[in-house]
DNA sequence: CACGGGAGTGGGAGCGCTCCCACCCGGTGG
DNA sequence: CCACCGGGTGGGAGCGCTCCCACTCCCGTG
């Protein structure tokens, strides 16, 4: 009792260092393992700390320092529907991994609409994380512009530009896209169409580009009437591929800028009676779990998604540990995964 | 300068009883919404408010109420390889969505291994968040009895037994299975078989025992040599599949207990020159994104997954805000949506 | 042998908030 | 007319931590 009015049973630094015999300093310096503390100290610190089982208060620590050890990973849920759902779990997968080892919180926000964004630029403004990592990223993307203006360490997977000023990790979509496409004329096919993702997102348009760079690297002319942009949909992909099919009934292959919409071509291609991949062969994007459960199984374009939420963590870290750096731009490798439609 | 050594730029409750011309006091009332505060002060403490663009800090909230407004959904790694992502998804997206008027934070926290289990211990042990939410939970679960020993708010996705002590959501497994295998029966199957999930957790012991009880009604005895055990992965599917096949050959249904396995044992059956539906029905269950994609397109039992999370989570804010109450149990309805295995 | 300085240490101040007690004041009842 | 009550209010205390300054040793140097 007295000056001690503890509510909860939890012991704090300064019992520690009752405990242990020293002052409420020392107790701080070895929890954050400063070097200038001597050898008897520390372990007599570290023997009061496992005791009494001492753990120290977040809030406390936060109050003081302004840091939150905590990280907020945001997804907007408007695309989220549009891109496949296991691309979220990837990363999530991915960022959690890297975090472990560390002391630092997992936030997840979700953002539905522009009161729920408001709501987060609230949030991001007064500095209640450290941190944040940004997907699903578009052009003139509010979120990143926002990142951007309160100067906050952010990681974006995927970029708004070629120009991204922000930090970010993406995937070689040109290139998983010429290797695509190289692999349809490899087999054979003559007359390659694509069916692309929204052109206002960096990723349509990198993999309609490497399309167009992979049918010139053929010898080929991209044509204008072989693309049609959908939206990452299934319902997108089948129209896309009707259009394709009227404009182009002599295409006999397809590059699909997702596996969801390859999923919906495909669909579209038996109704039309053209064997896959006989008659028109087919490759996808993502290697989504879609991709082996379609028919036939589609040959796709494997991102490593899990090791992108990795890299974002690990430049986010870095990038929080260290403020001034600079902007990095990572770009992760893909591979063609074969199966039986292309 | 003087004793107001400010160093984040950021706004505090003294200042705006300052501006307000109010003590600190009554600015906290007003924030926290206490009725015994005058219409003029909370006017002209809203006013200083909206003109200083001032957010409560929340470290120092917690430091003083050791509440933290925060709660984890605790998803254990292990699980979620096998249980089918989209599952994860939509629970992430039903709880994100119900806390999203709240000013509560969503933590995520995956689970992997023992060494990770170990730190979550600690971390609620030492209160870091009000309440949590566990999925996927199995007999005998390590973190549901760390969740009862603790005493913290916790609400379950499913459960240990059907005496769960727990607060817990879950879909009507037994009445979902039950209205498949009704189906089937309808449809004129003489011989349902049935791949079950693991038997260690409810969710396979329920949907299994759904089956027995449809038989039942419908006058058939469920045999032993009917039902094969799988583990929710495409590769337990197939080798229950392929088991069944082999001790029952005059087998003309089969309900599987998730859609993964159902796509696993579509394959084993085609390969074996059934054809679905005609020869073999087939009904799985989860109506998750696979089952549009299988061929044919899965006639499937759809929980509401999102529905879970959201019950979930006000279950949970309830319990945070009235510790003493008792523990709830909600099951949700299922539906049947018909497709072509079926 | 005095002195400067580095290593190690203790503890005051203060982070921004809530809680609670003391106080003020106008209306009511004895 | 005064004691009483209760709505409304201000501000001290204190949550548990880090930061930093002051202090003590004890070594090496001139």
């Amino acid at each position: 009792m007295g000056t001690n009015g503890r509510r909860t049973g939890r012991p704090t630094l300064e019992a520690v260092a009752q405990r242990a015999g020293v002052g409420r300093g020392t107790v701080s310096r070895v929890v954050n393992g400063s070097p200038r503390v001597s050898d008897q100290a520390r372990a007599a610190v570290q023997a009061a700390i496992a005791e009494l089982g001492y753990v120290p208060n977040r809030a406390a620590r936060t109050l003081v320092t302004s840091r939150t050890d905590s990280v907020a990973l945001v997804i907007p849920e408007s695309e989220s529907r549009l891109v496949a759902e296991p691309y979220f779990t990837a990363i999530i997968r991915g960022v959690s991994a890297e975090l472990a080892d560390t002391d630092m919180q997992l936030l997840l926000i979700l953002v539905r609409n522009a009161r729920e964004r408001e709501r987060l630029a609230g949030y991001l403004t007064s500095h209640r994380v450290d941190g944040v990592l940004l997907v699903a990223v578009h052009r003139d993307d509010r979120l990143a512009e926002l990142l951007e203006r309160i100067e906050i360490p952010a990681v974006l997977a995927g970029r708004r530009s070629g120009t991204e000023p922000l930090t970010h990790v993406h995937p070689d979509n040109v290139g998983g896209a010429v290797r695509a496409v190289r692999h349809l004329l490899e087999r054979g096919c003559r007359n390659v169409a694509t069916i692309t993702g929204p052109l206002d997102m960096d990723v349509g348009h990198a993999r309609l580009q490497g399309w167009s760079e992979a049918l010139r690297a053929g010898g080929a002319e991209p044509e204008d009437d072989l693309v049609a942009t959908a939206d990452f949909t299934e319902e997108g992909g089948r129209e896309a591929m009707r259009a394709l099919l009227e404009r182009r009934p002599d295409l006999d292959g397809v590059f699909a800028a997702s596996d969801v919409m390859a999923a919906g071509a495909l669909q579209v291609l038996r109704e039309h009676g053209r064997r896959v991949p006989e008659d028109v062969a087919v490759v996808g994007f993502d290697d989504s779990i879609v991709a082996r459960h379609t028919d036939p199984p589609l040959t796709s374009v494997r991102q490593p998604v899990e090791e992108m939420g990795r890299t974002m963590a690990r430049l986010l870290l870095e990038q929080i540990a260290e403020p001034g750096g600079e902007r990095r731009h990572v770009v992760l490798d893909t591979e063609l995964v074969l199966r039986d439609s292309a």
